[in-house]
DNA sequence: AATGGGACCTGCGCGC
DNA sequence: TGCGCGCAGGTCCCAT
């Protein structure tokens, strides 16, 4: 679940909770959750190195170290990282210069740690769209005019454009008044403009309120983010609109539950 | 090019 | 009460 704007709160909070600190130890309870090297390279080529830098790009964590390598962290759907932790149900957890845990929790395994020479090398960054934030309404109608598929689905397509998951998809889509499945070149240039401007909205209030705790989700400090509160369509089915009353609907687009209101969203 | 399905996983909530 | 099932969603991969 973790969308641009959890991965951004966890990226800030490591910035004053671990930058400059030491790895001392590693801790693998989880071989399955480090995708390269093998475990014990991986182990080697983290102990005793420092945190010189933390990135995000789109929904993945960069730790760059002090010996050139770079710790890359894909939550995926329930990963978590959690500082100070105390190792009970982690996969990984790392011992810093401060005697303190930080711990990498993922109940469902499909999170990914990598250790790498050049994170920019990475298949996966190589081919991510840009983020809302780097482009400008011009640059997103001209993304969307040449683009049959529908608007949702798109808007997840970490290749189109990249951050935007289930849940923000979905918000955006509602405060823009456009229907999920409608075709993406099928949209006014006003239908454009506003959706362009709204999926910025929603990604600055999540990050303003620290995410959305919806399942897995906690902030470094393991305490849940409150944007979840303001959702207004994602996981609302059959509540009122908050905009007509009209029951939310949740229908399957592209394998995902996509929650719209069928009166305000045409 | 767009779309749909399955795979990866675990735990929860539902219906019987 | 207990069990089996569907579902949750980020990404990849394959088929149509």
């Amino acid at each position: 679940m973790p969308e641009l704007p959890e991965v951004e709160t966890i990226k800030r909070e490591l910035e004053k909770a671990i930058l400059g600190k030491k790895i001392l130890e590693v801790c693998v309870h989880h071989p399955k959750v480090i995708r390269e090297p093998k475990v014990e390279k991986f182990k080697k080529g983290l102990t005793a190195v420092t945190i010189k830098n933390i990135l995000r790009k789109a929904k993945v964590l960069i730790l760059e170290l002090s010996n050139g390598k770079s710790l890359v962290i894909h939550l995926k759907m329930t990963g978590q990282l959690v500082y100070p932790g105390n190792g009970q149900k982690s996969r990984v957890s790392f011992r810093l210069s401060d005697k303190k845990l930080l711990d990498f929790n993922d109940q469902r395994l499909f999170a990914e740690l990598r250790l790498l020479d050049d994170w920019r090398k990475l298949k996966f960054i190589q081919g991510l769209g840009p983020e809302p934030f780097d482009i400008n309404a011009g640059q997103f109608k001209a993304m969307l005019s040449q683009k049959k598929s529908k608007i949702k689905p798109l808007l997840m397509d970490q290749t189109f454009i990249s951050g935007i998951g289930n849940l923000y998809a979905a918000e955006a889509l509602f405060r823009a008044k456009v229907h999920p499945q409608r075709p993406a070149s099928s949209l006014s240039e006003k239908e454009k403009e506003l959706l362009f401007k709204e999926i910025k909205d929603t990604l600055i209030e999540a990050i303003q309120h620290k995410g959305s705790s919806v399942d897995q989700y906690v902030q470094l400090s393991g305490s849940p983010g409150d944007y979840a509160k303001y959702h207004k369509v994602y996981d609302r089915k059959g509540k009122p609109c908050l905009v007509c009353k009209t029951p939310v609907q949740r229908i399957a687009l592209g394998g995902r539950g996509t929650y719209f209101c069928p009166k305000c969203q045409k």
